[in-house]
DNA sequence: AGCACGCCGACT
DNA sequence: GTCGGCGTGCTC
């Protein structure tokens, strides 16, 4: 007999197995049932959806009488066996439910789903895909009908026909050009003047297709990069190369070269960008170069385009991906490829479940498939850059310098605490006023940054710039200004408190601030400095809300001649701006202070990124740094062009306090709307998980944090908790969170759970 | 998750 | 004596 192993999609932490299920006679057959198919079986007293992920005939041990008959075949296979098997890694490696995990590799909007009966208690109603493959019909004159006259008074017939002559048509279009035609093609159909074909019609592809294929010639480090990338692929063992150059150092033509060689081997390939940076331009150039080889999958498609480049890839018909995050996951034929871009970027992490890294999926899926995955960035993450530097099967290659050999900004960092004006200092410091008016008279334009994140709630000495910290944890102390006895200082990783301190604790100054200066002051200001002549943009997530402002505000400061740009976040990244002369960085603080371990490595990327937009074009480039304590490794870093000044202070720190890549962390957040409740349920599961840790001696290196409130302790009328667990890199401990959470008792159905694997950030 | 089973108290 | 409350546990 045959058995299908399936996973049922019921979302559930409780069933963390496929379960077997014999396959009837009718789909034993070959081609009848494969693995990656939907399925309908009966499932503890009622039925279910459910997803083959193995097929393989019974054995002597199976216990037949248990399994159930599979009742039908609800869709051609989603994905192959090694796509199964990565779901059921997911699951277990990020504390999933497997549905989950499973429906990562199922079409957009396409799976079938099993709704309630509203009529009846146990009526289950099967909820067929909302999208799907659409068929164009096309009219084409046959033989006979190019000789054929139609009368004179067959006014339709004659435009029909004219319009034909210049070829095949669909009937969509040549309504738009004739008028209601369905009568006159039918007619002219029976007498077999035209006839009429369906056809699938792809949606989400341009239809021209850029056809630039002009192919550079390459840079040493861009040969150098694309060897390393060759002999991967020649291992083919799921080897890691780490592209390691700025933006303009040629990384894309890396990428390009590889996947063609990928496609000459018949093999495909996935490419995943951020969101923010899969712009029709980045498109243009992979479409460019492989047309309609390429599908790309974004979140602006529609979900019936979005269907049709997945299917597109599954029917074969393309054989390179390109997408956000979610794309790793596109049924790409003899997958041998995944190249990350700005592989360092938190977009990566999923933040809903199953949250995992695509950046670890990859690599777990490229050993899987014997294939290669190539990382690239300018500021590559420090775990990234460890591996690299502990592990043979990781090489990291260094793409030198722009293409177009131009020089480094010149970096000037200001000590704001040097300022005149004790704690009421201006914003900008007398060199930022200095430079941005000479921008203003020489008619060129800056860039201001401020790296405004609201929540940044710590306290600082205007005097000497100190932040207090906590002992235990590396990270900056939250300011609470109300608590049982009055304003507080609080460890949101251990829960340390302690009273908030009046005056400095290091040099005494009774002027502590708390920080947060937002983009529309700065706008006022930089009006009130340079004068209406000047315009300033401002760019942030209220200016950029409606759909297309992010494209106008940028077109408009280029169309400028002299204007100034002022934003947060957004503006960092990858976008090039010719003739900016300046970039002016407000308070390059705010996210170092973060109570949060990777607060240094990520203000160091964000100043790092921001310095880039300076001299891009034939104008020198000068950026200017604010800040308040301009000894910290990461601004140092960035004012001497050197990583290593970051790196050499960073990862001792990580190493010492035993934080990524040198542990494991795991994220358990709890929410619900009683406060009490979320507590109680928070601490009832660190119990429960520190009694399971220390029953098991294989961890005994485990150390559980919390529970305790997390920083955003309220968010959207919940009240939120976390354990933290922090364990060695390797170690196994999401199993045994696992089969806690398993017997997780339903007593507070007021609170949710998630865990998070390798987060990203502890807040 | 959803459903059955089972063990309690309160009703025609 | 039976109806129905929900706590417990299983689902190929």
């Amino acid at each position: 007999m045959l058995v299908a192993s399936v996973i049922v999609d019921i979302n559930t932490r409780a069933l963390d197995d496929a379960f077997d299920y014999l396959v009837p006679a009718n789909l034993a057959a070959p081609g009848g049932l494969e693995v990656g198919c939907a399925v309908l079986v009966d499932f503890a007293h009622r039925p279910a959806v459910g997803y083959v992920v193995g097929l393989r005939e019974s054995t002597p041990d199976d216990d037949l009488g248990k399994f159930k008959l599979i009742s039908e075949r609800l869709s051609p296979p989603y994905f192959d066996e090694v796509s199964a098997r990565c779901a059921q890694w997911i699951a277990r490696e990020y504390c999933a439910p497997l549905s989950d995990a499973i429906h990562l590799f199922a079409p957009p909007g396409g799976a079938p789903k099993l709704k309630r009966n509203e009529t009846g208690d146990k009526d289950w109603e099967l909820v067929e895909p909302g999208v799907g493959p659409v068929d164009d019909r096309w009219v084409r004159l046959t033989q006979v009908g190019r000789s054929y006259i139609p009368p004179k008074t067959a006014v339709k017939q004659q435009a029909l026909i004219e319009a034909l002559r210049e070829g095949e048509m669909r009937v969509a279009e040549l309504a738009l050009e004739v008028g209601s035609v369905n009568a006159t093609i039918k007619a002219l159909e029976k007498r077999g003047i035209v006839s009429i074909e369906s056809r699938r019609r792809i949606r989400g592809v341009p239809g021209e297709l850029p056809s630039d294929v002009r192919i550079p010639k390459l840079t040493s480090g861009q040969q150098a990069a694309l060897d390393a990338i060759d002999s991967a692929m020649d291992a083919a063992c799921g080897r890691v190369v780490l592209c390691d150059g700025v933006t303009g150092s040629g990384k894309t033509e890396v990428y390009l070269r590889a996947i063609s060689r990928v496609l000459e081997q018949g093999g495909g390939a996935i490419v995943l960008v951020p969101e923010i940076s899969l712009t029709a331009q980045t498109v243009a150039r992979f479409r460019g170069r492989f047309g309609d080889q390429v599908a790309v999958l974004h979140s602006r498609l529609s979900k019936g385009e979005r269907f049709d480049q997945w299917d597109l890839l599954r029917s074969g018909g393309a054989r390179v991906a390109i997408g956000a995050r979610s794309a790793l996951f596109a049924p790409v034929h003899d997958l041998r490829l995944v190249i990350i871009d700005e592989e360092h970027e938190g977009s990566y992490k999923q933040d809903s479940s199953p949250r995992y890294h695509a950046r670890d999926v990859a690599l777990h899926l490229m050993r899987e498939r014997g294939g290669t995955l190539v990382l690239g960035s300018a500021t590559p993450a420090l775990e990234t850059l460890a591996n690299c530097q502990l592990r043979d099967d990781w090489q990291r290659v260094v793409l030198p310098s722009r293409v177009k050999e131009q020089p480094m900004p010149s970096i000037t960092i200001v000590d704001m605490t040097q300022e005149p004006g004790g704690s009421h200092r201006e914003l900008f410091s007398r060199e930022m006023v200095r430079a941005l008016l000479e921008v203003r008279d020489q008619g060129h334009k800056a860039v201001m940054f401020l790296n405004q994140r609201g929540y940044a709630n710590f306290i600082m000495c205007q005097d000497c710039g100190y932040v207090p910290h906590c002992a235990n944890c590396s990270t900056s102390l939250t300011y609470h200004e109300r608590g049982g006895d009055g304003p507080s200082l609080h460890c949101h990783h251990c829960d340390a408190h302690s009273s908030a301190p009046v005056v400095c604790p290091r040099c005494g100054s009774p002027y502590l601030s708390r920080s947060g200066v937002g983009t529309q002051r700065v706008q006022d200001e930089l009006a009130a400095l340079l004068g209406p002549d000047m315009p300033i943009i401002r760019m942030d997530a209220d200016s950029t809300r409606t759909k297309g402002a992010h494209e106008k505000l940028l077109s408009s400061f280029a169309a400028e001649d002299r204007a100034v740009l002022l934003g947060t976040q957004m503006i960092a990244k990858g976008l090039d701006y010719p003739d900016v002369t300046l970039v002016g960085v407000i308070n390059a603080d705010t996210s170092l202070y973060l109570p949060d371990f990777r607060a240094g490595e990520r203000g160091y990327q964000l100043l790092e990124q921001v310095s880039g937009r300076a001299g891009r074009g034939d104008l020198p480039g000068r950026v200017i740094i604010q800040s308040y304590w301009p000894q910290h490794p990461a601004i140092q870093a960035v004012a001497k062009h050197s990583r290593n000044v970051f790196l050499s202070q960073e990862i001792p720190l990580r190493r010492e306090l035993s934080y990524p890549p040198y542990s494991r962390l795991i994220n358990i957040l709890l929410w619900g709307a009683q406060a009490s409740e979320v507590e109680q349920e928070a601490k009832q599961l660190a119990g429960r998980l520190l009694e399971a840790l220390l029953a098991d001696s294989r961890y005994a290196d485990v150390k559980l944090l919390g529970p305790s409130p997390c920083v955003f302790s309220k968010l959207k009328g919940s009240y939120r908790w976390h354990i933290l667990i922090k364990a060695a890199a390797d170690s196994q401990v999401a199993a045994l969170i696992n089969s806690v959470l398993k017997t997780r008792k339903k007593n507070g159905q007021g609170v949710s759970l998630a865990v998070d694997v390798d987060p990203m950030q502890l807040l």
